[in-house]
DNA sequence: GTAGGGTTAG
């Protein structure tokens, strides 16, 4: 039912959109004007920060007072490189304290300012609090762009608002706010199948295909994913030749969530067929790609294949690691070869690899499923 | 490089 009504205005928005495109140069024209003009203003130079003394929060937030009390003032666009550099740091609520000194100490602000703001709420669950930021735009006569909307619908999605999220997406479209791009298909499309939705969001991409969006190799890939772990492997097969007939590339990342479908179900078959695929779109198979194939093999039983397959890993220089060996040694214990699981876990660090907590967990597992729990005294 | 999007293995 929702799906539908995003056909019907996704029709009517791909008829226009190429007035909209249009529309959207001219503004830019309009802003090139403005900077040309900005340049012709007498001569003031603001300070140049230098971010590459910031090695953790403090450092940011000290620069920032720093900053606040040079004169002249640095421009806004030092002060949102240092917010972002906050927010790298995934401080958000640090990000909000220092926003909101700037704007008691009387900062400029602009709309990057206020993007990164919204983000900061809609990161910390507050998407309500980034719908007031979005009244603030209007108040100082700003334009929210797409990135304000795709922000916007992330933050609904990560506040578990699926339908309002929807409904946002919807006015983007019926009302042509923004022109929504490949961020807001994604994150449409991601937040679905995060919520649970995957065939809304598989309903919502294979309609996009007929329009003039072109969703890219991320969002079939985050479908395909999500098909797969909802056990609808068929479809997430029939996908991929989808991508591939509108001529999108899959990518490792495609093929290994394709591949951990079929191995979730034991279609050796079709995981054979698929690697030949991948030979011949000349992907190679990575640390992932191995991984998953040991692994499904040992949950199988073959773990004679799997040593074998990790055999290959080194020829073929792609080094197992940490998670193959706990592969390995969760097989090992499964048919009882408890010896080699231990053997194997004492040749890790002869491969550069430090056993972890996980590692020797996995053992020990092994041990007590193979009742020789009296060994661990060794 | 002033702001927004993602994915795969234990």
């Amino acid at each position: 039912m929702r799906v539908s009504t995003m056909a019907l205005i996704c029709r009517r928005f791909a008829a226009k959109k190429r007035g909209t495109f249009t529309q959207s140069l001219s503004l830019f024209s309009s802003s090139f004007h403005d900077l040309s003009h900005n340049n012709n203003r007498p001569f003031s130079p603001t300070p140049r920060i230098d971010f590459s003394c910031i090695h953790g929060v403090d450092d940011a937030v000290f620069l920032f007072r720093e900053m606040l009390r040079m004169r002249p003032q640095p421009c806004v666009v030092e002060f949102n490189k240092l917010l972002t550099s906050i927010v790298k740091m995934k401080k958000y609520s640090v990000t909000l304290n220092v926003f909101d000194e700037m704007r008691q100490s009387g900062a400029s602000v602009d709309e990057y300012t206020l993007n990164i703001v919204i983000n900061c709420y809609c990161l910390l669950n507050r998407v309500d609090f980034g719908f007031a930021i979005l009244g603030s735009f209007f108040k100082r006569g700003y334009e929210p762009n797409i990135i304000t909307f795709n922000t916007l619908i992330k933050g609904l999605f990560l506040d578990d608002k699926v339908i309002e999220a929807e409904k946002l997406f919807i006015k983007l479209l019926a009302l042509g706010l923004c022109e929504p791009n490949e961020a807001t298909i994604l994150t449409m499309v991601n937040g679905l199948c995060k919520a649970g939705h995957t065939l809304t969001a598989y309903d919502l991409l294979r309609l996009l295909e007929k329009t003039s969006f072109k969703p890219d190799v991320q969002t079939y890939n985050t479908v395909i994913n999500s098909l797969c772990k909802d056990r609808m492997v068929d479809d997430a097969l029939q996908l991929l030749a989808t991508m591939i007939d509108k001529g999108i590339a899959p990518n490792i990342v495609t093929y290994n969530s394709m591949l951990q479908g079929l191995c979730n179900f034991g279609r050796w078959k079709d995981v054979k067929d698929l690697i030949i695929e991948m030979a011949d779109h000349k992907i190679s198979l990575n640390v992932f790609t191995f991984n998953i194939l040991v692994d499904a093999l040992c949950k199988d039983g073959m773990v004679k294949e799997a040593k074998d397959v990790f055999e290959i890993m080194m020829q073929k220089n792609v080094p197992p690691n940490s998670v193959t060996c706990n592969a390995m040694i969760d097989g090992y214990s499964l048919v009882g070869q408890i010896d080699k699981a231990r053997k194997l876990l004492d040749s890790m660090s002869g491969r550069g690899l430090k056993p972890s907590i996980i590692n020797y967990g996995r053992l020990i597992n092994g041990y007590c499923k193979n009742e020789k729990v009296d060994l661990l005294k060794d």
